[in-house]
DNA sequence: AATGAATGAGGCTTCATTCAT
DNA sequence: TATGAATGAAGCCTCATTCAT
């Protein structure tokens, strides 16, 4: 959907990868230029000719040029669940659970690195949140609504209802795959039931 | 294993304190003993000689030695709503979120650097886990343990309730305070309601 | 050893004059090739195919080649100049000032080049001395002798009076347009009475 | 005189007399810290630790700080000339040729930097001309105003004077130490006699 | 116990130059 | 002929760490 193509050498694109990884691996400061040449098999200099620096590098990772090579995937996958119309919105809740699982693992350095460095560098919290927010929170506004409208979801605002899913959903899985993925956890269906049976009751209304 | 009371000489506290500040900060890799010795008034040597290593330093930092020195504090007020046996146990959830967002509040540095180093440093993972484990989880424990008997929770597997109400807590309390401490937030009153309405329909049972 | 006309493309002389503009004004281990191409509109490739390296591009802005795209000029407007046959030696060196002022002006860039560059480039003394020398030496040398005959010049050998006239001329000149061209000097036309008259009189007055 | 004793290590002083050694063989740019260093026979990280950058060291070489190590020299040995009030202008001029010319020797590589760095670093300019100014002018001014009065000096105004003098002494002096050393000079008596008389006598011969 | 000069390894970056297209 | 991606050597600089004082 983007006009001006991105056109990466291979190399550009072994250098983002291997920076993506390291990054993710031993943070921002942690991974020389030296370290993502060698392991790019490229030399240093080509890494500067193309991104100018080191946090030129990781912008360019972070960049929404690059978040829009993982941007289609993200939609078309997300609107595979949220173009269902499932019956019920637990549903809903269980397929997002699965989706966005996948998706974090398929994707969980980049992520890392965002987690990891949106303290010391302020301009990657916008790119942040322009990116979550542009492209995803307006479909999940019609969703909620949708529900709302069905009586299956509290009258509550849009803003807390996404962040109380949102919240539910990305602590479990930051935990178990970002932060202590050496713990034991029970198995994920249990997981994912919990969450399920909990938002079901704290968000559906009683009467 | 931890000695008898630490002695720190002033030096020394200045040394802790600088750099836990600028660990925060910076991170640990952006931060230089340089900058530090500087911020400190102390010579570069001086801080090797107490620390041995700038590794050393960060596990000074966050050593069970130095959080004993917030563990009397961290336990006593902690001890303060967990004894006071609240009616309900929205109460006390309530009670927690204050409390507990006191607390970061006080020792946000320290926190940041925790989550921020944990991945890059196995060993800190297993301090931390020892610290809170050991002096929180138990006390914990018996709370619910003693409002489920009073069936106003679930009856769910205590490790899950504790995770999900701390999930709850500290998510709206690390994105409030931590990664996105600029954003417009509603009132603490609100968002305090909300996160406790939240718990309570969802994790007490309906008849 | 001058084959006959040079026919420089296009973009060969792009890259002269970006590169005698650039060398002038950062100096020749001050001005990279990247630079140079990019403010030439031209490859870095294509400069290194006609210069062969990055000394070869200086060698061909000061080479005798170079200098003789500019010769024909500087010869007709000297010649211009020792042709005149003025009446009084002194309005002969207020002719010369204006032009070599003129000169100068149009030429700082290459000029710049050469007074910076020599004590670094053997090769360059060399080049520079032998043009100088061959085309302009003998001219004035000639000129010398007619106002040594008609009276109006010391008997001092000529290479001393060509000296002291082009020193008095020049470290004037250069020290107005090159070192400090933005000190505050009088006018033109007072400075340049001042030289003649000096030129003529010395300081010691006469009674 | 200056309160502020500079106390510069050994190291320190090794580190700025090679790298003026350096800068003035091969340039300010054509000189690497690494090379610097290893002359000096010390570690790289040294001059950094001393000098903050390779331009501060450039800075501290042409730093008034710096020259008030040279400074006492200078004025001690331009006092004893102009302290002498000699019977005639003449002698006076005479000694102050053989004095700079001594004292240029002496100071060749700093004045050489002079010369190559000051198109390409601003901040210098203003250094040289503090130096030059305060130290030296005034008292110039006033030996010039001596012989005015002594009716052995045209009444021009004396900046005019200055760098007639100046400009005679200097261009005949960086002519042949610095920009044409190895050129075939006459004997320094002969060259030192034609530069008095043509400053007394100008070049027009009076009958 | 404290200093801070000194170090050398390694970090980021620039550069002249080459080469496949 | 022209390009520009790629290179690797070298440049400037920072860093954690050591050691004589």
């Amino acid at each position: 959907m983007t006009n001006n193509e991105p056109k990466l050498t291979k190399k550009q694109i072994a250098i983002i990868e291997t920076a993506t990884e390291l990054f993710a691996e031993k943070g921002y400061a942690g991974t020389s230029t030296n370290e993502i040449a060698h392991k790019a098999s490229v030399s240093e200099g080509t890494i500067f000719k193309h991104f100018k620096s080191k946090k030129g590098l990781l912008m360019a990772i972070v960049s929404p040029m690059t978040m829009k090579l993982f941007a289609p995937m993200i939609k078309k996958d997300l609107d595979k669940v949220l173009d269902q119309e499932f019956e019920y919105f637990q549903d809903l809740v269980r397929a997002m659970i699965d989706n966005r699982k996948a998706f974090i693992q398929n994707n969980l350095p980049m992520l890392r690195i965002l987690i990891q460095e949106i303290p010391f560098h302020p301009e990657l919290k916008e790119q942040f949140i322009e990116y979550i927010g542009k492209d995803i929170f307006e479909k999940i506004g019609q969703i909620i609504k949708y529900y709302q409208d069905k009586g299956q979801l509290v009258e509550m605002d849009q803003k807390t209802i996404i962040r109380t899913i949102a919240s539910s959903i990305l602590s479990y899985i930051v935990a178990r795959y970002v932060l202590l993925p050496e713990a034991d956890w029970d198995s994920e269906e249990i997981e994912t039931e919990r969450i399920v049976q909990i938002l079901e009751n704290g968000l559906v209304p009683k009467n």
